[in-house]
RNA sequence: GGGCUUAUAGCUCAGUUGGUUAGAGCGCACGCCUGAUAAGCGUGAGGUCGCUAGUUCAAAUCUAGCUAGGCCCA
């Protein structure tokens, strides 16, 4: 017997009640013992960041992983369920000085490197376990006591392993370079990290100053910049050589002044052209710096170089060129032999030297250095400009760019390489791998090092008296080579600041080498995956066993610079192989009017908050049914309709379970046949079996939002056609072999369904599989995700009954639009109904299931027809707006013309295209309209050649019949409305006016089988219900009693 | 400026290798059903498939250009 089931259901504590079963059989861990000697498949988990509880834009990832573990759990694969958390990296520290209100980096030294780093660890650990719990709620099966961290001491030592690789190869140098700068991170900014969300559009003060020349003090160089505070840097002025330049004379100040010739719209002031020049001619130029008077200055030669970058399309032509303050102006000082200096420190102040400068963040002094220039007259406008602007992703200041050592891995001597082993890699989306192959031509080095506190420690050891450096591949080998502070070391994880006690004697020198305060960039921590949670260097037979990794899932858009590169390049130096097989990338989640989720704009959803007021599966059904590759509008509006389609799976459930109890039916006992069953059972067996077929494939190519548009329909189709068609085999009494057809396949249908769908609604599917078939089959797997994935029996999938009954219910369709059209209800038998089929095929198949067409349409018959001119003529008229323009007048003579041709004859010409000569008047088809006119008593319908035709002609038989229903569905409410079991028998007594006794005896039979009743003599008394009901113009008294 | 990508109904999106009159859900209108019922179902209206040119017997689909948006790189 069936647990009961009602028809109103509360989701989301049904999730809680199967979390806690889960966790009380222990679900999860049969199911890793079941496939213990299975295949292996393997899964490698992109590591999430603990440092802030999940998100719903995390749940969208962490479900597709799920998804396709759980699949493979069923088909029987082993597994890691490996999950990871990303540990290390400035966005830790961020939130942890936020915590701690630090404001620069002084903060944090001042309160201890120690323990800082200790508090950013500890944020780690307890946003892991937030995530953890976070996640488990979802319904990701995963290995939870067994997560890696990337901060582990294998994960670090594993990335000295690669970098002493790189190292060998001659990778590894120092870079002494221009880079972006965040001055209240006091760290540089790596690619990566500006290109992911750190433009800005942003609006600045421009300058445009005047550069006399040393030769010609009355002329001058116009030079535009957008940055003021580098001005006290300039040591050059670029222009293009190939560009045109003119020379102008200021009428207001006997001057004249440099620029190109398409820029003058710049100048001030009525000015005139006195020469024309190339930018070659200005070549060599020496001119007075806009700051000689600074000491920082002393003994700089300042002259114009060339430049192929110099365009004409804004400034004056005439680039300002300060090397210290930017990355191309520090390329140009090597082919120039131009001076460089670099005037600030880590935190964007100026340095010694800069006299009124000295001391002052160079972001705000602008206006001091415009009052400067304006004193000492080599001002010459100050304007703005909106622009797009790099500033740091956490903190949004605007970056600077700063002269700095840091330290790269050179990836020329890898990119062909990487190049072909992304070819090896499957990418889903196809495009992902143009994406990728993009940012692989155009990377530049890599930059690994930052000037913090949290992060992996780079392995480099460069020695104090002759600068050679060392890379060390890992922690016994340090241990050999170092000479001093191991002691202090032993015992703690390589992080800052103990392992930075450790010297070791210099190769080269025999000096002491110290390491390099750097921490390591966060990509080398999740892109040494495949490596160190492998036990790549630890244990290399287990590590050949899961690499590569058979798929992995993460979001798209900044992976293939990040994630997908770190693993590559990573890779592609370690074993030159692709370090996963597959990939599958999914877009971003929006709210549900596709705007950016923000918790200040209010349009943020907390998971909690999502999981327990929509419930999980209604988000892991959101996240698959969605193309991946584009953006996710999630919300509470899209979730109800989820919900509303979970309803559906849900009553074909509660209807099941009704009935099967009511007919003590058990589907382990009382199994029907194939051959037994009726075509409507083996229509649905058709359809369960092709949606099996198509399942597979979808999930084997990791296309699951095809699998779900395949499941909305199939749920459509089994609710909507195969039960409602079914009903009445349920309700009848006795137990005969149509009823347990009925039944059998509905079980069927059911268990399938969720059998397919159980690794994406885990939650209901399992709720329901406790009793569709735990109650009756207690051999049966423990839980719906310990079967094996259900088999596609093909010799089931027949073809050409699923046209069949396609064709009934075109014609079923067509046959309510009619009635639709006539405006009479269901309710109300018709007397025929004709249908034009398109070919003797679809003939015959409407007649062998006549039956269904008449039942579904309340119609006592159908006849199929081939011309339908008996019962529709063609109509023509001219479109009087456009035809009257053209022909005016004439417009009478058409008008009878027309009526009096036959229309058949008129709709052919039109459908052909033809002109009409309608008594002497030519007429263009586009100008005549034709209708189809139904004859008297006649409905037509017509959709792509399939025509359907209702007589609406109501005899008084039908008209009776129609009262009888009528009275048949009011009885039906009275019991309900007193509480009557479906199943209870009813003495039912009438008092009705002689007009409808007629009526009621010829369809007396009706009455009594729908209502469950027989005729008796009733008092009012003993009646339990009596009620005067209005049918048709009449009032008939009902009473009624159970019996 | 370069790469990738998108443009289909009021909204969100399908449309596999070109092939009858381009589909779904939601919303809307009208209605049905009342033994899945604070549910369920049907019918309908609504689209020159961004624009232009080309290839083809045939283009939402292929090609080129243009316009607008997104992501990325300069």
């Amino acid at each position: 017997m069936y647990k009961p089931v009602s028809s109103k259901v509360d989701f989301v504590k049904l999730e809680h009640e199967q979390l806690k079963f889960w966790e009380k059989a222990d679900i999860f861990n049969k199911l890793r013992k079941k496939n213990e000697n299975g295949p292996r498949w393997s899964f490698l988990d992109g590591p999430i960041t603990a440092n802030n509880p999940m998100g719903v834009h995390h749940a969208w990832g962490r479900t597709l992983k799920d998804v396709f573990n759980r699949y493979h759990g069923m088909l029987g694969h082993y597994m890691r369920y490996q999950n990871g958390f990303d540990c290390q990296g400035l966005w830790v520290e961020v939130e942890v000085e936020k915590e701690l209100g630090f404001k620069s980096k002084t903060d944090i030294e001042t309160y201890g490197v120690e323990k800082f780093v200790q508090a950013c660890k500890d944020r780690v650990i307890k946003y892991s376990k937030v995530q953890t719990e976070q996640s488990k709620r979802l319904g990701y099966w995963m290995d939870w006591d067994n997560s890696y961290y990337t901060m582990s001491d294998e994960n670090n030592y594993t990335i000295w392993h690669f970098l002493k690789k790189c190292h060998e190869r001659g990778m590894i140098y120092k870079g002494h370079d221009v880079m972006p700068w965040c001055p209240r991170c006091g760290s540089a900014m790596s690619e990566h990290e500006i290109a992911t969300e750190g433009y800005k559009e942003l609006t600045h003060k421009t300058v445009f100053v005047k550069f006399y020349l040393k030769e010609k003090p009355d002329e001058a160089l116009l030079v535009w910049t957008t940055t003021p505070w580098t001005l006290a840097a300039n040591t050059a002025a670029a222009v293009n050589v190939e560009m045109d330049y003119v020379k102008v004379e200021a009428k207001a100040k006997v001057e004249y002044y440099y620029l190109a010739k398409e820029l003058t719209n710049i100048l001030t002031g009525d000015y005139k052209i006195v020469e024309e020049l190339k930018g070659k001619d200005l070549l060599g130029l020496k001119y007075h710096g806009p700051f000689d008077e600074l000491p920082a200055q002393k003994g700089v030669e300042h002259f114009v170089i060339a430049w192929d970058e110099v365009s004409d399309s804004d400034g004056t032509g005439i680039v300002h060129i300060a090397p210290g303050c930017g990355k191309e102006d520090f390329a140009l000082s090597k082919e120039n032999d131009i001076a460089i200096i670099a005037p600030i420190d880590e935190f964007g102040n100026y340095l010694e030297n800069y006299d009124f400068l000295t001391g002052k963040n160079c972001q705000e002094v602008n206006s001091e250095i415009f009052d400067n220039l304006k004193e000492k007259g080599i001002c010459y406008k100050i304007d703005q400009i909106t622009h797009r602007y790099p500033t740091c992703w956490r903190h949004g200041t605007e970056l600077v760019f700063r002269l700095v050592d840091e330290w790269f891995i050179s990836m020329e001597p890898i990119r062909e390489d990487m190049m072909k082993v992304v070819g090896q890699i499957s990418w889903i989306p196809a495009w992902g791998y143009d994406r990728e192959m993009d940012w692989l031509r155009n990377m530049g080095d890599w930059m690994i090092s930052k000037k913090r506190y949290w992060g992996l420690s780079l392995p480099i050891w460069q020695c104090g008296e002759c600068g050679h450096f060392e890379v060390i591949g890992g922690k016994e080998e340090l241990k050999a080579r170092a000479v001093a502070g191991w002691e202090e070391f032993e015992g703690h994880s390589p992080h800052k600041p103990h392992i930075d006690n450790i010297e070791i004697k210099c190769s080269k020198c025999g000096a002491k080498s110290k390491r390099i305060p750097d921490v390591g960039n966060p990509w080398l921590d999740a892109g040494i995956v495949p490596y160190s949670t492998m036990h790549y260097i630890t244990d290399h037979d287990y590590w050949k066993q899961w690499f590569p990794a058979d798929f992995i899932t993460e979001s798209l858009p900044g992976q293939f610079r990040n994630w997908f590169y770190s693993l590559l390049a990573m890779s592609t130096v370690l074993e030159n192989t692709a370090p996963f097989k597959t990939v599958l990338g999914h877009a971003l989640v929006k709210d549900e009017t596709g705007k950016d989720m923000h918790k200040s704009a209010g349009n943020a959803i907390p998971f909690h908050d999502a999981a327990d007021h929509m419930g999980v599966d209604v988000m892991r059904w959101m996240y698959t049914a969605h193309n991946p590759e584009y953006n996710l509008n999630f919300g509470y509006g899209p979730a109800d309709e989820i919900r509303k389609k979970m309803l559906t799976l849900w009553n074909m459930y509660s209807f099941y379970v009704t009935y099967a109890d009511i007919d003590r039916y058990d589907p382990t006992k009382q199994k029907v046949a194939y051959t037994k069953l009726n075509e409507l059972d083996k229509w649905a067996l058709a359809k369960i079996h092709a949606f099996i077929k198509e399942a597979r494939e979808d999930y084997d190519s990791f296309r699951v939002e095809r699998l779900m548009r395949k499941f909305e329909m199939l749920l459509e189709e089994m609710s909507n056609w195969y039960v409602r068609r079914s009903r009445r085999r349920f309700w009848k009494s006795g137990n005969d072999i149509d009823k347990m057809g009925a039944y059998y396949t509905l079980y069927n249908i059911l268990r399938t369904m969720i059998s397919v769908l159980a690794p994406i609604l885990p939650f209901v599917t399992e709720d329901i599989y406790q009793n569709l078939v735990l109650s009756v089959d207690k051999k049966a797997p423990q839980s719906v995700h310990l079967q094996e994935f259900p088999v596609a029996d093909e010799s089931l999938i027949d073809t050409e009954l699923l046209d069949k009954i396609d064709i009934i219910i075109k014609a079923v369709e067509m046959g309510r639009s009619a009635r639709n059209k006539a405006n009479i209800r269901t309710r109300q038998p018709l007397a025929n109904m004709l249908f034009k089929a398109k070919s003797e095929k679809e003939k015959g198949y409407i007649l062998e299931l006549a039956d269904q067409i008449k039942e579904e349409l309340n119609i006592k018959n159908i006849t199929l027809v081939d011309d339908i001119r008996d019962y529709v003529e063609y109509e023509a008229k001219p479109n009087f707006v456009t035809l009257g323009k053209k022909i005016g007048k004439q417009m009478p003579l058409a008008i009878k013309g027309l009526k009096e041709m036959d229309g058949e004859t008129v709709a052919a010409a039109v459908q052909r295209g033809e002109a009409l000569m309608v008594n002497g008047i030519s007429i263009d088809p586009a100008d005549i309209q034709i209708a189809m006119r139904e004859k008297e008593h006649i409905v037509a319908v017509e959709d792509r050649g399939y025509v359907a035709i209702l007589d609406i002609r109501i005899s008084e038989e039908l008209k009776a019949e129609g009262l009888v229903r009528d009275l048949v569905r009011h009885i039906q409410t009275l019991r309900k409305e007193a509480d009557f079991n479906v199943d209870d028998r009813i003495a039912l007594n009438l008092k009705s006016p002689d007009s409808l006794t007629e009526a009621l005896e010829l369809n007396r039979d009706y009455l009594l089988g729908e209502t469950l009743a027989e005729f008796a003599e009733i008092s009012e008394q003993e009646s339990e219900i009596r009620k005067e009901i209005n049918v048709g113009n009449e009032i008939i008294i009902v009473n009624i009693k159970r019996i």
